[in-house]
DNA sequence: TTGTAAGCGTTATCAG
DNA sequence: CTGATAACGCTTACAA
């Protein structure tokens, strides 16, 4: 494989010549810049990022870091961000985190001395205890050597100095409760997300705030606390059910849960929806394929991917810009489980 | 952030030393490593890789490319990767080529010109035409500057000189047709894969030889191809049904259209398995969910990533030592689209 | 407009 | 055992 200097020589000019030609920085004559085309073309040269990288403290390598390369979730993201990566000429390194701060700071850490260009970070952090913020923090300024390595958090607003792509949590869970408040549930019981993390606080907030814009009382018993996975949905109906409490829908905080929701009643006997209805959160596609099909609020995940990719491209551009959230719209998408008029066909396409 | 040169005057030896302290390459007298650590220890000191790569030729940096960061198949192959590479020290990057062969030279050009360490590879060349055997080719002799580039195809076989990780696919698809044909079917439809790779041609290959080896007649007009999607599976059924063929049971090729095939049965108001049977290879969790529940053929993909990268960093080691192939292990997954007696839980665990 | 040369952070060679 | 120094491939002042 060539090198600049190999094409140097073959144009016969020298090395800033070529890469002058390469890089656009400076004018170079018409006929200099012919001879060093031929012969990069010749030479199928491209450049070492290595080398590059060293001298201009830029690797075009940007990092992203999850607590899971979800099946459900991830995939469409990564997609977005490998797209506007690819687009803007960024390669993308992926790290998980298996939901440990530990890890993930282990990841950054290790990206910060990369010298890579930028980390988009879906953190497990969550500013409760004191050195998860100094760890916050210190993203913040997270430079290596010289210059600031930008930062943009995927799906939660992780500190006032950090870019984040994100939806609005509170919002979403209202557009869920609302809708079955219309069908005329007065009883409705919450499988949340973990409460020490934004996600779930906003999302039983949402809840909260919706019940009591309708004149509904909050109760904390008709509450459980599941993290995420659709066993700990089945294992939280199985919960609520056991305290005996009287409810007539359930608000999952996302569909893997709500999926696992569906099930327990089923196991226990309830028609979905006529005894219990369900929604869930995120709209993957396994929630057209139960039945009931599961009814959702939509998270336009692969946008979630791209708008994190391009913030950070427009964050290495200006350093200094005001910082930047960017909240991402949802939508209601009414399935079986919630009411009998609901979609029911399974989704076939992109999967 | 700290480099070599800083530490080197806080312990106040020379940079060498610290070199090699740190890469213990040299013994170095224990007062002075006593110092270096000290100093590295204070500095909070970790090697630039970048400089490192432009010296040693290597970046601890592995490339994937894959036709899609599919939902069902490709997160668990990511995660053994990602696992198998945290372990032995490397970061992964991550290529999309949409299955386009164009794209997928375009990464791996892009790849070997970053001096990347290795390359995991799902390729959609096939061999079939001039310019892809020829990239095909270049592949084994990859090299960047000097070093040759190791690759380690995924899934399929591709060139007698290249290393791969791969699943029995005819014996894979003889289980499932085996599990019909103990079932009392006597007429078997295939939505095959795409029959110009080697996954598609191979299911279709084991497919006809457990048929005759039963006994039973190939019939080339009860096959139709689809291209792994679930709405392909769906068209294919369609299709055959149109045919007015007679079969009592359908293999198909992946769980993603035989799911596409029980729906469009039920569309046509076929009972399943009662009025005809579905089979798929794959066992993804999305084959749990729907009702009736998908028989399958699991194929280990987490094993996959994790042997592919494993056999990456082997090959590493000893870029001369014979080719290898590792042939991973399937097995029959029983659940209600064949059987009255099969499975028909949900999984609700890892996703 | 072009070329020369310094230097990015590290490792490796070789002389002390 | 230790340290000076020359690479690695590239970009970028600065000199011509």
């Amino acid at each position: 494989m060539a090198g600049i200097k190999d094409v140097a020589k073959k144009a016969g000019v020298s090395i800033s010549t070529v890469s002058n030609v390469m890089n656009e920085k400076k004018p170079v004559s018409p006929e200099l810049r012919q001879r060093v085309n031929e012969a990069i073309e010749a030479l199928q040269y491209e450049v070492n990022p290595v080398g590059r990288g060293l001298k201009s403290n830029k690797t075009n390598q940007v990092g992203v870091i999850v607590p899971s390369f979800n099946q459900v979730y991830f995939p469409a993201i990564l997609q977005g961000i490998h797209e506007a990566g690819f687009k803007f000429g960024y390669a993308i390194s992926v790290f998980e985190t298996g939901g440990d701060v530990e890890r993930e700071r282990q990841h950054v850490r290790f990206l910060q001395h990369s010298w890579i260009d930028g980390i988009i970070l879906a953190s497990y952090a969550n500013g409760e205890n004191i050195s998860d913020r100094k760890y916050i923090r210190s993203l913040v300024n997270s430079s290596s050597r010289k210059k600031k390595i930008p930062v943009v958090s995927l799906e939660n607003v992780l500190d006032p100095g950090i870019d984040a792509v994100v939806i609005d949590n509170k919002k979403a869970a209202g557009i869920a409760v609302n809708h079955l408040l219309e069908q005329g549930h007065k009883a409705i019981a919450h499988v949340a997300a973990p409460l020490r993390f934004q996600i779930g606080a906003l999302r039983l907030e949402g809840y909260r705030e919706t019940l009591e814009k309708a004149g509904l009382k909050f109760d904390g018993s008709l509450v459980c606390e599941g993290n995420y996975s659709p066993i700990s949905g089945y294992q939280c109906m199985m919960e609520l059910l056991e305290r005996e409490k009287h409810f007539t829908a359930v608000f999952a905080a996302n569909d893997q849960m709500g999926i696992g929701v569906i099930r327990a009643l089923l196991d226990r006997g309830y028609r979905v929806p006529e005894d219990i209805a369900v929604i869930g959160i995120d709209n993957n596609f396994p929630s057209t394929l139960v039945t009931p099909s599961l009814s959702s609020v939509n998270l336009p995940k692969y946008e979630l991917g791209y708008q994190a990719m391009y913030l950070l491209t427009e964050r290495m551009k200006e350093p200094d810009k005001p910082r930047c959230v960017i909240t991402l719209d949802t939508e209601l998408i009414v399935r079986r489980s919630t009411s009998k008029e609901g979609s029911d066909t399974w989704n076939l396409l992109n999967w």
